[in-house]
This record gives structure tokens, C-alpha cells and sequence, in this order.
DNA sequence: TAAAAATACTCCATAGGTATTTTAT
DNA sequence: ATAAAATACCTATGGAGTATTTTTA
């Protein structure tokens, strides 16, 4: 299963209509069409309830979309991480809250240290 | 970018050795070998060590199969969920907490009806 | 008749295989 | 020498396009 094909899926779902799911989606209408098809067939079920314009999907096609939706929203996490490692950028962000003590940043990172 | 290539990245990780992991995802070796290359084309960045045999991955590697494990996990639940709609299993199961007020299950549901 | 999706067809990229080569150990 | 991965080469599938047909409102 390729994840573009998830991506055809989500921007027909937003667009309804193959046509501006095919323009959202950088390709032809043909191809979009074609290839939610065969997603169809890859998962042995109907997605998407056909006629001569988009009628919908069916029930196991909003199934389907709940975990499309999933997995395309991590697989730009993932893509968004690579291009910043790219540019260099590295490292985990970490956001916490201090406590209060009493003390100063620089008194409680020179405590850190001290271990 | 297909899900069979964050598979068999996945593998490599577990296996920590190209043939074998080949033989986890029943792929041949140079396949396995060859669509993990295709990968670190399409992202653009170095996953794996290469040498003579497996030494493991680089930073971006181990970042970009953070995302992979996630990716892979949410896609087998999409697939489960496929089989059992296509078994006939349907719906949604809803766990919750009944809260103690005096009444039996046939006299809340009833209370339910009358709304 | 117009709009929308499906179909037909062509082309090309790539996934997959087997056989072989390279390279450290 | 052996084990492991890479490379070379081949085939077939399927993704993508354009042009066309079908169908319904």
C-alpha cells in the first residue's frame, strides 16, 4: 500500500469529487481514480459508494479513512523531521516545567552538574 | 513512499542483518536491499550504515524508524480492522462507566427509550 | 447538453526475482 | 574460505498521462 494512495483517499474526502481530488492531489483525474480502485482491490472491500459522480463512502470507507487520516498525519511528521535534519536541525525538543525553589537557572544547572 | 519499504525497514531493525531480515519480510535479499536504498532516495538522507555487513543506523535512521514503527503499527490496525469488517464484525466497541443510581440495566435503558 | 467519472491505450519507473561479484573477516 | 551485502540483468506490474466513452442530471 502506498501512502499517496492514502493521501488520494483524505483529499477525496475534503474535495468530494474526483476532479479537485485529482487537481488537489497533483494528478490527473484518470489516475486518482485508478488508484483508489486499486486500493479497493488491494483491501478486498468497496470504499467508495460509485456513480456517475461521487456519492460518498461506504461504511467500511469511512473506516478506512479514520486510519488513512492517521497515518498520512504521521507520515508528515515524518517527512517534516527528515527535511529538518537535513537543514541540520537535530535533537529531541523537550518542554517541562521547573519547579519552584528558589534558585536561580544558573544555580540549578550548576546543582545538575554537581552529580 | 510504501508501507512494505517501513516494513522492511522494521525488520532490519530487528533482525539487524539484510538476509535475514529479507527472509522476515519474504523478499530476497537484493529486493530488501534495493528498496531501502529507493527509500533513502525518495527522503534524501542516509538511514543505514553500510559496509560489508549491517552496522546499524545513523541518526536519521533511527529517527526516521521512530516514524516507521508508528506508521507500520497504524497500518496493521487498518488491516485487522479490514479482515473483521470483511468477516462481518462492524461497529465500534464503547467501554464506559455506569454510574451507581439505584437502577437496574432494563430500567436505565428504559429511561433512555423515553427520551 | 454538460459535467463527472470510467475506460482504453500507451509509456516508463520500479518492485521483484536469480545469478554473480565484491569485500571484509 | 566464508559470509554478507551489493551489483547486474531480466520480467512484469502498476502508476501516470492523454484521449475518449458512458452516464445521469
Amino acid at each position: 500500500m502506498d501512502i499517496k494512495q492514502l493521501i488520494y483517499l483524505c483529499n477525496l474526502e475534503r474535495e468530494r469529487h474526483f476532479g479537485r481530488a485529482a487537481d488537489a492531489s497533483f494528478v490527473s483525474q484518470p489516475t486518482l481514480s485508478m488508484r483508489l480502485k486499486n486500493l479497493e482491490r488491494e483491501l478486498g472491500v468497496a470504499l467508495i459508494h460509485r456513480g456517475n459522480s461521487f456519492q460518498g463512502f461506504t461504511a467500511e470507507g469511512e473506516r478506512v479513512l479514520a486510519w488513512a487520516r492517521e497515518i498520512v498525519s504521521v507520515y508528515q511528521g515524518l517527512r517534516l523531521e527528515v527535511e529538518s535534519l537535513k537543514q541540520g536541525v537535530g535533537g529531541t525538543l523537550r518542554i517541562g516545567i521547573v519547579p519552584q525553589c528558589g534558585l536561580s537557572l544558573p544555580q540549578l544547572l550548576q546543582q545538575a552538574q554537581a552529580r
